[in-house]
DNA sequence: AAGCTACGCAACCGCATCGTT
DNA sequence: GAACGATGCGGTTGCGTAGCT
């Protein structure tokens, strides 16, 4: 594999947005500035020209949450985690370290990250380093505003995956999960917020009026899907804890959801369902192979995020799908996996309410899983 | 011009899970 | 099967900046 090639000279001083001025102590040259902007997509300002990096490349060990029981077993056994020592520096990268890891990676590859900061010369933990290199100076990552269809291409795989974000990320090269999470945290909740008022307020004027639903569709299904997905992960763990428990039994018994639930003998929601269905398993799968080419690579694997039991957890991707080029290469094949899954979503439902009337109230009606044909957006 | 507030985002934290021994 | 190591990812925090009063 090419190893990553600077190329250097670029001065201008970055956007605010692309390179914060408060990462980059008063004094910084601009020259280690210009390190902060590599693979800005909208310009010709890529320092670097590099492959795109296996994003599951190893990686230093650093649990924090293990650490002082870890600090103490590893000693014992003659290792040294990355983030016991005291002085390890934590907090804004300056662009000294910037430019030290990126010359080791330049020269090593990403990988080992434990090893990395001793070898590099750095006094961070690996799994800062690894951070530091997956959010923002890996060289294809896609800086600047989200555009319009990266924008609409969020909501709608929120709607469907929820806080996935590096699901959601597979399916943007050049974002990563962070990026996306940001931007839903600061933009997108707060639109739907409005929205969802807004849509509920002509609702409630329509219903009044003529009986109508929601005057927006697609705000619609997506708060619909929304809170279905959460309604189907609270029955679910209605339905767990009525299983274990007799307390929780009786108490479960007592709401209308988990009555009804209690009554179906814990019919499997839909959306579980069809998550956890091969057709949804085929979709992970779709969308893992593209996500690895974005930005952690096989983030959407992380079939325990996905609630998926073991035995249907899919298989590793083969090939590591580490570049953007596997995305438009498997668009296909997700497209048919997306249109499945929404296909699915319909017949379940349709069995659903025939067999369990209205139990659930909240999962959205055929009409809106029809409309859901334009979830498919992102793929075309 | 100064102070205040809200916002945006990089970075950190810590849990879950998989793989290996 | 248990213990340990390694990795991935979602949630949260801290801080600089921009905008407002």
């Amino acid at each position: 594999m090419p190893l990553p090639v600077v190329v250097a000279g670029l001065q201008q001083q970055p956007a605010a947005r692309e390179n914060p001025s408060h990462l980059w102590p008063p004094g910084s040259s601009s020259a280690y500035k210009s390190v902060g902007i590599y693979g800005h997509g909208s310009s010709s300002a890529s320092l670097l020209v590099v492959p795109v990096v296996a994003a599951d490349a190893t990686e230093g060990r650093e649990r924090e949450s293990d650490r002082r029981s870890v600090a103490a077993a590893a000693a014992a056994m003659g290792r040294t985690p990355c983030c016991d020592s005291k002085g390890i520096k934590k907090g804004p990268w300056a662009p000294e370290e910037d430019k030290l890891l990126v010359d080791f990676v330049q020269a090593n590859g990403p990988g080992n990250w434990r090893m990395l900061p001793k070898l590099a010369g750095l006094n961070r933990c690996g799994k800062s380093c690894r951070l530091r290199w997956t959010n923002y100076l890996r060289p294809d990552i896609k800086r600047g505003p989200f555009t319009t269809e990266e924008h609409n291409s969020i909501l709608q795989l929120h709607a469907i995956v929820g806080n996935k974000w590096s699901m959601i990320a597979a399916q943007l090269p050049g974002r990563t999960d962070n990026e996306i999470k940001n931007y839903w945290n600061t933009h997108l909740k707060k639109q739907l917020r409005q929205e969802a008022l807004a849509g509920a307020d002509a609702a409630a004027q329509q219903l009044a009026a003529a009986g109508a639903a929601s005057s927006c569709p697609a705000a619609r299904h997506m708060t619909q899907w929304e809170t279905a997905r959460l309604e189907a992960e609270a029955r679910l763990s209605l339905l767990s804890s009525s299983a274990t428990t007799t307390v929780a039994s009786a108490t479960a018994a007592s709401s209308s959801s988990s009555t009804a639930a209690a009554e179906h003998e814990a019919a499997p929601d839909i959306f579980l369902r069809l998550w956890n269905s091969a057709v949804g398993e085929s979709f992970r799968c779709s969308a893992q192979g593209q996500g690895a080419a974005a930005a952690h690579g096989p983030a959407a694997a992380s079939p325990a995020a996905a609630g998926t039991p073991a035995a249907l957890r899919p298989a590793a991707p083969s090939g590591g799908g580490d570049d953007s080029s596997a995305a438009s290469t498997n668009g296909t094949e997700a497209a048919d996996d997306y249109q499945a899954f929404l296909d699915m979503a319909v017949e379940e439902l349709a069995l659903l309410h025939g067999r369990l009337g209205v139990s659930f109230s909240a999962f959205p009606t055929a009409d809106v899983l029809a409309e859901a044909s334009c979830l498919f957006a992102p793929f075309e």
